[in-house]
DNA sequence: CTTGACCTTGAACCATGCTGCAAGGTTTAC
DNA sequence: GTAAACCTTGCAGCATGGTTCAAGGTCAAG
């Protein structure tokens, strides 16, 4: 199977893999005479590891760290447990802030509703954001 | 006042403030016989309106949007009022992704308080996060 | 035998909001 | 008079997850 293959089977783009391979996501992969990436069927679980990895929030360096402890031998079930963990800590702090910010929002708007373009002084920049 | 006052008054390094003014978000500053830069009270009225408007979300090049329309002489309410309207739907839509993210979080760590490391081999990357 | 689609490498670029550095000039305090 | 603390400029770097480019090699179809 040919970089290009993966790629598609995955739905990323060759670049991509390469990308992934620079980062430590992807083993060096096995060569063909002619120096094309050959892969199995293997990397395609990979990747689609990496995919999932991701879409629980997991940044590449930290999916990397996970295929690491793998690599050196171990289960990295406790590592990746911590991982989850942190990151739920985060989202929950992301989700306060987005919601603090909502709650800004709809105030200015309710603010801008009730003001008149009109009584906007060249004084200030938008009085909609004055203190 | 010099910039280090500025950015004291601001709780800003004066490195921000010439970068706000690279930004177009400070006007070019006047400058004394020396060559630095001088302002007057209403330079901290313009940076704290800059932070107030990032408080709410907007990125430097809105702002600079909005400081431009006023700078042609328009009030910008009309503007920042669509600005603030598509932020909205930006943190909404930014809400709904980390209200999924925090779910899939929930699961997979239900699932990995019910899965034994022993159990996760060593032809895939980690169980937790298998397909 | 040429065209097009693929592959290779390394490096630069994207957005975001700064921060840091180098190499100098100025001002203030002692 | 000298040292510290300010100011000037321009340019490089940070993190993130790629994308794009340049300059070339390889392969399959017609």
């Amino acid at each position: 199977m040919k970089i290009g293959e993966l790629a598609g089977a995955c739905s990323v783009s060759s670049q991509t893999i390469r990308y992934y391979e620079r980062r430590g996501l992807l083993a060096l992969a096995k060569r063909d005479p002619n120096g094309y990436r050959s892969y199995d069927e293997r990397a395609i679980e990979r990747v689609r590891f990496i995919q999932r990895a991701q879409a629980s929030g997991l940044t590449l360096a930290e999916i990397a760290g996970i295929i690491q402890v793998r690599a050196d031998g171990s289960a990295p079930c406790a590592h990746v447990d911590g991982l989850l963990r942190s990151k739920l800590t985060e989202v929950d702090s992301r989700l306060r802030e987005l919601r603090e910010l909502r709650c800004e929002l709809i105030e200015l708007l309710e603010r801008s509703a009730t003001l008149d373009p009109a009584d906007c002084g060249t004084d200030e920049i938008c009085h909609i954001l004055s203190a």
